[in-house]
DNA sequence: ACACTGACCACTG
DNA sequence: CCAGTGGCCAGTG
């Protein structure tokens, strides 16, 4: 899209995420060519909520945590829908992050 | 119209 | 190694 903002560049690569994968802000920042933009991207995700289509549950921080589990219904939504797809969640952190993460680079 | 801030991340001292 | 700070976009008071 020529004409599309940051935010709609968020959103159009997190509908990207595949089932099951999750990916992080500062991926999809760099992707974007604003690496230093990350905290734009979860703000981005904070105003996505209503829209659909936009698995922000798959959007997590670096070191694979939820940290945006707060701004949900309520706190346990991301893990129940993150656990639904069979991703395994503790502590607020996705297991085998490593193995799961998703680049969107790689998608090309 | 100005200042602040937010689901982050990486660089500096 | 740990604490502090800058950066980037859009929305809100």
């Amino acid at each position: 899209m020529k004409n599309a903002s940051f935010f709609q560049d968020v959103y159009d690569v997190v509908r990207l995420i595949p089932r099951g994968r999750v990916t992080t802000y500062g991926a999809i920042a760099s992707y974007l060519g604003a690496a230093r933009s990350s905290r734009m991207v979860g703000w981005a995700m904070n105003a996505s909520h209503h829209l659909p289509d936009v698995p922000a549950h798959r959007v997590v921080n670096r070191q694979g945590m939820l940290t945006g589990k707060m701004m949900f219904e309520y706190p346990m939504q991301m893990q129940e829908l993150l656990e639904g797809e069979g991703v395994e969640v503790s502590d607020n952190r996705v297991i085998e992050f490593s193995r799961l993460f998703w680049d969107p680079a790689e998608f090309s």
